[in-house]
DNA sequence: TTTTTTGCAAAAGGTTTGCAACACG
DNA sequence: CGTGTTGCAAACCTTTTGCAAAAAA
């Protein structure tokens, strides 16, 4: 935890550690409003939530993740990997890339007009079997 | 236009036929402040513009689009496909999938919670040929 | 005429910001 | 002690909503 802090030149502060804590020990991605809710007993404010988890993804400790939800959410970057959704209860399954970068080689040959791509999100959504 | 609107159960308004033809007319995908600023002179309301494409998008007439953007963007639901944007002027390229679809196959075989994925979000980011 | 649709204005929800007080190193 | 960080409250931006007036079928 500190060590991750001091490595990005960020100073070691309870909201700091509260919030990596917090998503390191979680198993879905977080939204803002989960992360503050589970840490204002310690007094910690949400703006304060909010310019943490965007000021760690600048850095890249954490990863952005696209849930088509209203809200951002956010997990540790850890290894590459995305998700499968629930549509009906939120479940989250993580997947590493099988034969999906392949296929993103194909995709950058037949491009006119890129020549790399840098990121890319793949989200997959469906029902889960507890949910069917 | 008019048989797109009298096929989904839609009575004919101007503001609707207008949100059409802006869309239709987009290489690119479009968000509600957008379509706003093309219409308004003909005293078209924003909320009628975020309710129209929200009601389109039910209908299934639109799609929405995910390109990490604050708020959200809508295309004629054509044939399936994904975008490649540009990080740096937002240019769009479109894609059909090259092998996504297999590999998609491997990945539910998988899944340990998942049978069936019913959607999929693919969008790839990158800095185009002229912003390199 | 009946039901849908729209305009308006207000509210909501999520996120950002300015600034002074505070705390880490 | 000096600079980076936080709390607070207000502002912001996008989107949603209630309601009465207007328009489509």
């Amino acid at each position: 935890m500190r060590e991750i802090l001091n490595k990005n030149g960020y100073k070691v502060t309870p909201a700091r550690i509260a919030i990596l804590k917090i998503l390191s020990e979680s198993t879905v991605p977080l939204n803002a409003e989960a992360i503050y809710k589970k840490i204002n007993d310690k007094g910690i404010n949400e703006a304060t939530v909010y310019r943490t988890l965007l000021s760690f993804e600048e850095s890249g400790i954490l990863k952005r993740v696209d849930l088509r939800k209203k809200s951002v959410y956010f997990e540790i970057a850890t290894e590459h990997h995305h998700h499968i959704v629930c549509t009906n209860c939120n479940t989250i399954e993580d997947f590493k890339n099988t034969g999906i970068e392949a296929a993103l080689e194909k995709i950058i040959k037949k491009s006119s007009k890129f020549k790399r791509i840098t990121e890319h999100s793949i989200e997959l959504f469906g029902v889960c079997k507890t949910c069917i």
